[in-house]
RNA sequence: GGUGCCAUAGCUCAGAUGGUAGAGCAAAGGACUGAAAAUCCUUGUGUCCCUGGUUCGAUUCCUGGUGGCACCA
């Protein structure tokens, strides 16, 4: 038993499972801020295709990372990681607990294991990787990664150019291979760290998610799309919700067709963060609307601390 | 009512001169260390509409039915 012990409830799940409401909740019993964990959130002007909390929910709980970047500011998981420990080594001087929400898996482990300490990429040697990439294809470029790194070369997907690039920035960028920053070590933290997942059953989930995707076309995801699209190449902007509704934009579908592809890309999205969470053994599943058995958890987690 | 065409995976369809079948999409499973709502990998058994016949063998050919579509009345 610590005491002043401080506790970071970490709410993390699928698109649309629930997981800002429940977050609301618990962080208005325990008069607890709230800090979002998601890549896409945590831009201006996408409030309603990144389904960020309502203004009555914002206005009763504090929030940060909602909102709080302007979309040409290119943000990672590294400054998430950095901002949101800061931010969270402030919020402790006032709180005991403090809730993160959010869908971003790596964005989570960044929090709450720590990334490794590897350079942050130069944007030079990016673009011209990508302008590699698009001009020689992938083969050269994989070549290059087993000079310049062979173990890494030998573990990771050879197919997939963003692994690839991003292991040969950091080799040309420091004249290092990219597995010698790799630790695999977990950080650890000075705050205990609950988890709880939002678990639903497939079938709702799915169901939740299409007609969410029909309220955010009512609520105007149209226009905001509309708003944004002159920054369409933006990296804030590589997002279900936006670019479907680009393509639409663009002639390429019609306006039907890209709302059931949202719909389809959400769903598949939403496979893929409960793969991602899937493997993570401390997280406590939970029914997003039990949120009494959600807090009484929460409260029994902490005594026994 | 008549004639013709069609009926195969959740959907759209392909195919075997008779030896029980395969594409696209959908879907499912997985990976993931500064792009992560990104990016990438893997996975195809289904009464081949029903019934009877021919045949060693029928989903394939033939009879009859059922359903759909088109045209003619």
């Amino acid at each position: 038993m610590t005491m002043n012990s401080k506790t970071l409830v970490v709410i993390a799940g699928p698109t649309g499972s629930g997981k800002t409401d429940l977050g609301i909740a618990v962080a208005e019993y325990f008069s607890s801020p709230v800090i979002s964990a998601d890549s896409r959130q945590i831009f201006r002007g996408m409030a309603i295709g990144t389904a960020q909390p309502d203004t009555d929910q914002l206005a009763r709980v504090k929030h940060y990372f909602v909102a709080s970047h302007d979309i040409t500011e290119p943000y990672t998981s590294g400054k998430y990681e950095t901002d949101a420990l800061e931010l969270l080594s402030r919020l402790f001087e006032k709180h005991d607990i403090v809730i993160a929400v959010g869908g971003s898996g790596l964005y989570i482990d960044a929090l709450c294991g720590g990334l490794d300490a590897i350079p942050k990429g130069d944007p030079e040697i990016r673009k011209r990787l990508t302008e590699r990439l698009a001009a020689e294809g992938l083969e050269p470029l994989t070549d290059e990664l087993r000079k310049l790194d062979p173990e890494y070369y030998e573990k990771v997907d050879r197919n997939n150019p963003n692994r690839v690039i991003r292991a040969l920035e950091v080799c040309i960028q420091t004249g290092q291979p990219y597995s010698s920053f790799r630790t695999g070590v977990t950080k650890k933290r000075n705050f205990d760290i609950i988890k709880i997942g939002t678990l639903l059953d497939r079938g709702e989930l799915y169901e939740r998610i299409n007609k969410r995707v029909d309220n955010m076309m009512d609520a105007g995801l149209e226009e905001e799309a509309r708003r944004l699209y002159p920054h369409r190449e933006l990296n804030a902007l590589q997002t279900v919700g936006y670019r479907e509704l680009f393509e639409y934009f663009d002639g390429k579908i019609s306006r039907e067709v890209a709302v059931e592809l949202i719909k389809r890309n959400s769903r598949r999205y939403a496979k893929r963060q409960m793969t991602w969470f899937g493997r993570d053994e401390t997280i406590r599943w939970m029914n997003p609307r039990d949120t009494n058995g959600v807090i009484t958890f929460i409260n029994e987690t902490i005594n026994h601390h």
